[in-house]
This record gives structure tokens, sequence and C-alpha cells, in this order.
DNA sequence: TCAAAAGTGTTCCGAATACACCCATGA
DNA sequence: TCATGGGTGTATTCGGAACACTTTTGA
């Protein structure tokens, strides 16, 4: 038993995990086993450690909850509602992160018979936990607007990738058509994409080059200054 | 006393609260009066109780500290390092504020000398307890970036104002001079100020006309789509 | 009459948009 | 040979940036 002089919330962490697939933006959910809500939807979370920040606990619960261990990971917002969860008052620190979904798609289903945890479209979700809905709001406005002026959208795609998929994970996000050669103008005038030789296999139509996001080059850009937007 | 099954951090708010006077963006410190970090200058701030959200808590605080009761205030991020306060673990979420600086001058002042509250132009920071200085690097940057597409400015200003202070705003926070004649053009083709009939008072030149922001107008303007970027 | 800020239009340039056809490939 | 997506250029429009002088007022 641990005492203080005056009473404090609990503190946990919940996790918001963007994945991209054929034609949907997805998140990971969570059957809730126990009361309260048994049985519902939730994002993964769960309780902060002493020893660790609430970026190092996200983490943490994404690793054992889905496998997953290297993500882009951002803090979205606290929500402190005092009537949040019915157990007491907890304090809720919420991050998002995006996941190369396909490569995590066998983890995240082993994963699942345990604890029974499903990619969701955006566009078909279940009824969620607590305050979860709000959180779910939350993190797919900070999303769309985010895309448009820092390039996060490559941490949804594979390294090598083709334009067209690029252009249809904007269209997606952003839930709008783009012009094939405005978009493809556009993006490779920014110089941080790097043309590799290879090309897409196995596909029954002309095979599209494949490209890879320059990191360093855009962290270099960015220092002088330079502004990503689509 | 309070008992807990396992240990949790301490919850407190931040509060970086911007106003502008002249010539200057200043934020409001208060003057530590007891250990850890006597006599260093922190934003006001304090714990959380169970019964308020930490946005309440913000206000309170702020109300507590200042005296000022109304205001833009939205949560800028929370810092959770292990080490942040040598007392214990203590999880802070921060809150950025925007006043009308001259409203609230006498008010500050008056608690001042209890407290020792002061305000400090943001280019001429003393040293600050905690993770303070790290926290207001965020809220600084977050004020220069949200000022440029939503029309937060305003908040820092009087009801009624001429163009001129309004450039002068944007010209400091963002640190950069702008043209008189493409700012007028543009803010005003936005169509969210309301030209008044009255003119400036008391200068010892041509007096300019005042304005004021449509709130109303912006709410509706932006449900539509419309965007406000400077 | 001077100082100090208010107020006002036009030109130029670059970026965003709109738009349609041929090419390569595997089935 | 056909279906499917890959790949490419130009003309137009719109908004941003640059730029200087006249007006009003109180000291």
């Amino acid at each position: 038993m641990y005492s203080y002089e005056y009473p404090r919330p609990a503190l946990t962490v919940d996790c918001v995990i963007f994945g991209l697939d054929e034609n949907d933006l997805k998140v990971l959910l969570i059957e809730r086993a126990h009361d309260p809500y048994e049985g519902c939807w939730a994002f993964p979370g769960g309780f902060v450690d002493m020893d660790e920040t609430t970026e190092t606990a996200a983490k943490r619960e994404l690793w054992e909850e889905t496998g997953i261990k290297s993500m882009f990971l951002e803090q979205l917002y606290t929500f402190s509602g005092v009537e949040r969860d019915p157990r007491g008052r907890v304090v809720s620190v919420a991050y998002y992160a995006l996941v190369k979904l396909i490569d995590y798609n066998d983890q995240v289903r082993a994963s699942s018979d345990a604890k029974k945890a499903m990619w969701f479209s955006v566009n078909e979700m279940p009824a969620l936990a607590f305050d979860h809905a709000e959180i779910f709001e939350m993190a797919l406005q900070r999303l769309k607007g985010k895309v448009r002026y820092q390039p996060i959208g490559f941490e949804l795609l594979t390294e090598k990738f083709t334009l067209s998929q690029l252009q249809k994970l904007y269209e997606i996000i952003l839930n709008k058509e783009l012009d094939k050669r405005n978009f493809r103008k556009k993006i490779l005038s920014m110089d941080l994409l790097v043309e590799l030789s290879e090309r897409q296999q196995g596909v029954s139509h002309r095979a599209a080059k494949l490209y890879q996001f320059d990191k360093e080059k855009y962290t270099a850009l960015e220092s002088k200054g330079f502004s990503f937007e689509l």
C-alpha cells in the first residue's frame, strides 16, 4: 500500500494506433475482458509506472499488446474528465501511433487470440469504452491535420513504395481525390524521395518504380526552414 | 491520508500566460518562495483536485495567482519526466493562456506583492525552475504556429484595436516585419473585422480607425470550411 | 510646419489547378 | 488484344510579395 497526504488520480496512457491497408485507414482496438465496459472495444493502454515517462509507458503498452516495437508515436492530449472512468478518478494521457500495418499484421493477429485485438476501419468504428470515442475523434483530426504539413504519412507505408501508393495514402487520410500529375510534380519537387532502381513485382500491369523516403535529407532541409506541405 | 495499492504520481498543472505590451510578448512568472528552486522563477501552477479536470485546475490557478478570470486557454502538453521534480514523481499538464495584458496589469501587480508575480519579455527570460524552460519553449513554438492559422491573436488585444496594433502583434509574435498594405489587404479580405465608427484617441498624429473582431462571423465561416491563414 | 503614423493600388512572379493521352505489362 | 494502372506537359488562374506616396493630426 502507498499512502499520500492528499488523494491522487490514477494515471494511465491510451494509444490510438493507425495502420493503412489497401483501401482503408484502420485503428487497432482491444476487446475488454472485464468490467467496466466488458465486451466493449477500447484503445490499448494501461497504468503508468513510477519509473517511466508517459511516452515510455505508451511504447511499453504498444509492445505488450501488439508486439510492435518501433513506430512513430506522438502525444495527443490528456483527458481528465472527472467521470471518465466509473472505477474512480483516472487521468489518461493519450498517444497516437503510426505503424506499417502489413509488417505487423501477423504479430497482432497472434496476440489477438489472447486479447482479441482487431483492426477497424476508421469509417466503421464500433462503440468504444470510456471516453475513447472522444480520443478517437481527436486522434483522427490530428492525423488529418498533421499529415499535410509534416511527412509523417511515410510511417504508414513500407520502406519502398510507389508514388501511387503514396497518393492513395493521402487520398484515404484526407478523404478526397488528388490529381495524379499534380501530386507527383509536387512531391518529387520536394526532393525528399529517392528513386530506386527496383520496380514493383507481380502486378498484372506495367510495374511502377519504387521510391524511398529520405529522412536525412528531410531533417537537413527542415533545419534550414523548409516546410513540407501537401 | 489516502492509500492506494499501487504508487501514483502526483498530478499538477502549469500555466504559461502570454500577454502583449507595446513592444514585447511577455509571460507571467512567479518567484518561488520555498524549496526546491527557492527564489527561482516558475510558471504559476499547482495540484489538480480530485473533483476538477486539469482545465478547471488551470483556470483556478490562473484566477488564484493572477486574478484573471476569463481568457483563451488551451492544453499544451503533458510533461512526465521521472526526475522533473526533486521532491518525487510529479506529472504536470501544461496549459498556455492568452490575456489582454493591459486589462489585468493592475490585478497582477496587486497579487505581485504577496506572491512576486512579474511579466517577463520572452526575449529576456530568467532561469526557470524544474523543466519549465522546456515548457516555455514548447508554448512559444505552439503560439507562433497557431497564430498563423487560427485567429487567436485577438485574445491578446483589447476589444477595439487599430490595424497597426494588430499588425504589430503579428510582427512581435512571428518575429518578422510585415508589409502594411499586404497585411491590411489580407486581413480585411477575410471579412472578420468590423470597422467601428470610433477612432483612436489622444495620439499626436492622424487617429486610426478602430476595429473589432467578429467572433460569430468567424465561427460561421469556420464551420463552412473557411481557413484563417496569415 | 514638422513629425509621426494612417491610409491606399498596381505590377510581377510563382504556385496551384485543371486537364488527356500514350506506354508497358501480364492475363 | 485487352484491361489495368504507370507515366508524362502545358495553359490558366489565383494568391503572395514587392513597392512609395499622400493624408491627417497634434505638438
